[in-house]
DNA sequence: TGAAATAGTACCAAAACAGTACTATATTGT
DNA sequence: ACAATATAGTACTGTTTTGGTACTATTTCA
């Protein structure tokens, strides 16, 4: 359907969140600011964290914190733990699977805009995402990666 | 899930058939050409018909033709039928719907790969995806290896 | 020892997807 | 006229994905 799921949704504002301070931040400290459900931001956080991108403090007083700093998170890296990997179409990376492969219109142009989907998602840093949101007016930080990875 | 649905994926191939020919298509044709099940193939014609992208030829001998030249129809409309509307995020065009609205991390970044999609979508055309699959692989070694690292 | 936190699973309801079925209607060829 | 072939419209269904919850175990600090 083309569109992000909410777990995507959500893990860009709980991995904004933890990129703005240094302590370790508790899931419900996250969800109580946020107004999230409070076992979904746990879910979330802890699929974050075994993917490597965050890092868990246990016990009381304990919490998450970024594994790496906030300019090597991208968003593809933040989409390819929360979404399912990323694939516009079956056969874009599969040869095999595609029926109709002996002329298939659809590969070209899709593949492409798979590589300009990702090139994007790979640029976008969480340090971007962050600073970005500090803007309240639309119009102000939005004009540079509109028109960096059209092609 | 970031990806686009199999209706879409047959309807660019169904209406690159139809770009390549000036007589009426039926629906079983296509389908037996391209070994997709022909109620599918029906029901998707159906649905390009009704959205004014194709042109029905009722009675025998029927079928369908483009309605527009390949040059006016761009991938954005082909998803816009065959896909839910496009929205990355709930948020993305109406703000009411978002829940943290007073600092929210996700939506400066969100848009602008929306528009970054939409840009691609509406430039690629009919006509470009059919001149594109006329090259089995026009440089397929290069964008093979690239997509194989990707995701 | 108890409170607060993560870790790991497993589960469930609702929605979307992919595909099918059926009836009605229009056009052509014989 | 009539049968064959085609679209038109609608409704249905099984499967998968999504969004979210629940439960138990483990770790740490006071």
């Amino acid at each position: 359907m083309l569109k992000l799921s909410k777990k995507t949704d959500y893990a860009i504002i709980l991995l904004s969140h933890l990129g703005d301070v240094d302590a370790p931040v508790s899931a419900q400290e996250i969800a109580g600011n946020y107004q999230l459900p409070q076992p979904m931001v746990a879910n979330i956080l802890k699929q974050l964290g075994a993917a490597g991108l965050i890092q868990s403090v246990r016990g009381q007083n304990g919490g998450y914190v970024l594994a790496r700093n906030a300019e090597s998170i991208s968003l593809s890296d933040i989409i390819s733990v929360t979404d399912n990997p990323f694939n516009l179409v079956e056969c874009a990376h599969d040869e095999e699977l595609c029926k109709v492969h002996q002329c298939c219109p659809t590969r070209q142009p899709l593949v492409a805009l798979h590589r300009s989907i990702q090139c994007f998602m790979e640029d976008m840093t969480l340090s971007t995402i962050i600073s970005e949101s500090y803007f309240e007016n639309p119009d102000a930080g939005r004009t540079h990666h509109e028109t960096a990875h059209l092609s």
